[in-house]
DNA sequence: AACACTGTTTCGGCTACTGAAACCAAAAGG
DNA sequence: CCTTTTGGTTTCAGTAGCCGAAACAGTGTT
């Protein structure tokens, strides 16, 4: 599989442009630190300071990296909000989804989230947060694992079969004592989501959080997104599961309908 | 003379990795154009089209641009939405500011903007917008000038004498009719509006629009942003610019108070 | 005052980036 | 249905400019 993926690397390789990978990597790992350093953040990217120094400045320039003079330290730059800005607007499917996540987690009183999937990973591209005060943290534009946790495993049930198999086949990570880690059963879950047409999922990324999704379909019927409730398992009481579980499946539905219709 | 060359060679190209500059302005050009081809963004970067595709490559692996596989063009990705929201989040000034635009954009009903220079552009970083059917469209992240304006002129007045005279001297493009393209009349209304401590501005970047604005202070009483509502003039009828007026001020110096207090 | 630490600058070698041009695939047009 | 055009992908060789190493310069610390 280390072969496989070297294989991929190599044959997409030719055409990286290795100092922008580096400039691209080096963005998302300040937004993942910020207030870092320039030997700070060429100990997490791996890169030599100079090198590190260089990108940031460069990136500086361009407004996408702020640095604080007094502290030496960086930052993501005001022009990092136009592109998530623009992303958001540009995509159909955030803009279509967000009156009917704004209506779920509202129905739910949990927090409303949409999910694709980006080669071997789930991302969550939009939320509405939870009313309550007690609520999941979930940030946009963060990557997950495909095999743990509801909405990513509907994205995974869906997902082309040679990416279910590689990550099957790859390690899959427990998180929680209730993470699924081996493959074979992994698989027979997926065909039950398939089944099922939604999943219910407890504890798998965090022993406290539960989740409920279904997928979205666009008007091919194949399945381009997730999506997803989830809240503190504490909040779980036994009546609450069944409205929760309809409402995720009516606004999929609907979510559905709308991306078809035009 | 040689410091002058020397110098120029410091801030032009000595530490910048051409490359990487190219992508950033890449990915910026594709932000404000999205859904382009290979050849339609090398136009508007002028660039090759080979560089173009390896950059989009390039970029596309890290997900901060998408690929429409059917119709050969190209978005931001989802990856963005990450820098977008983490910058947000890691600004100490926008997420102060945030409630305070909330309560701002609901007593005026129009929209409320933060504002913040950048080198010699004005660029908002914050919006709430008017609960109004009709109102003005600003997107977040976007640069504009610092010479018309609301926010843009209390920007100009408390910049560095530098940045003053470089835009002075500069060719202040006139929008409309009521832009200030003289750089002596401009620079009257800069000490005008330092004395007046915040401005009314009409028509001067569009002549449907108005804007007030007012200087946001740190802890050490420098002007590191301008707090601004704006709004259609057609809603500024004789007794509500007052209400807006004094909105606006009593906002700024709440939001410079509690910037200064921790 | 010496030290430790981080950010900045220099410099030569050589990688890997670059532009030009060929090559394809798909759409437009006749 | 063939031709033309347009736009995306791939190849290739030359050398621009990227890169790491190491020196240097600030800043705070013991």
């Amino acid at each position: 599989m280390v072969e496989a993926i070297e294989e991929k690397n190599k044959k997409n390789a030719s055409y990286v442009i290795s100092s922008v990978d580096r400039a691209a990597h080096m963005l998302l790992v300040l937004a993942e630190s910020p207030d870092s350093g320039v030997t700070e953040l060429a100990e997490a990217t791996q890169n030599t300071k100079s090198l590190t120094f260089r990108l940031l400045h460069t990136l500086e320039r361009r407004g996408l990296v702020r640095k604080d003079p007094e502290r030496r330290t960086y930052t993501l730059g005001y022009r990092a909000l136009l592109l998530g800005d623009q992303s958001r607007r540009q995509s159909r499917l955030i803009s279509t989804a967000d009156p009917i996540l704004a209506e779920l987690s509202q129905i739910t009183r949990e927090n409303a989230l949409l999910l694709v999937r980006e080669d071997q990973k789930a991302i969550c591209i939009a939320i509405h947060e939870s009313p309550e005060p007690l609520r999941i943290f979930a940030a946009v534009g963060r990557l997950g694992p495909l095999h743990a946790g509801g909405g990513p495993k509907v994205l995974l049930a869906h997902a082309p079969e040679e990416v279910q198999q590689s990550v099957i086949s790859g390690a899959l990570e427990a998180f929680t004592e209730d993470s699924i880690s081996d493959g074979d059963a992994l698989m027979e879950t997926l065909d039950q989501i398939k089944a099922d047409g939604h999943v219910v999922s407890v504890g798998e990324l965090d022993p406290n959080i539960f989740s409920v999704a279904a997928p979205v379909r666009d008007h091919t019927g194949a399945v381009i997104a997730a999506l997803a409730v989830n809240g503190p398992t504490a909040r779980l009481a036994e009546g609450t599961l069944d409205n929760v579980r309809s409402a995720v499946l009516t606004s999929a539905t609907k979510l559905s309908q709308m991306l078809g219709g035009q």
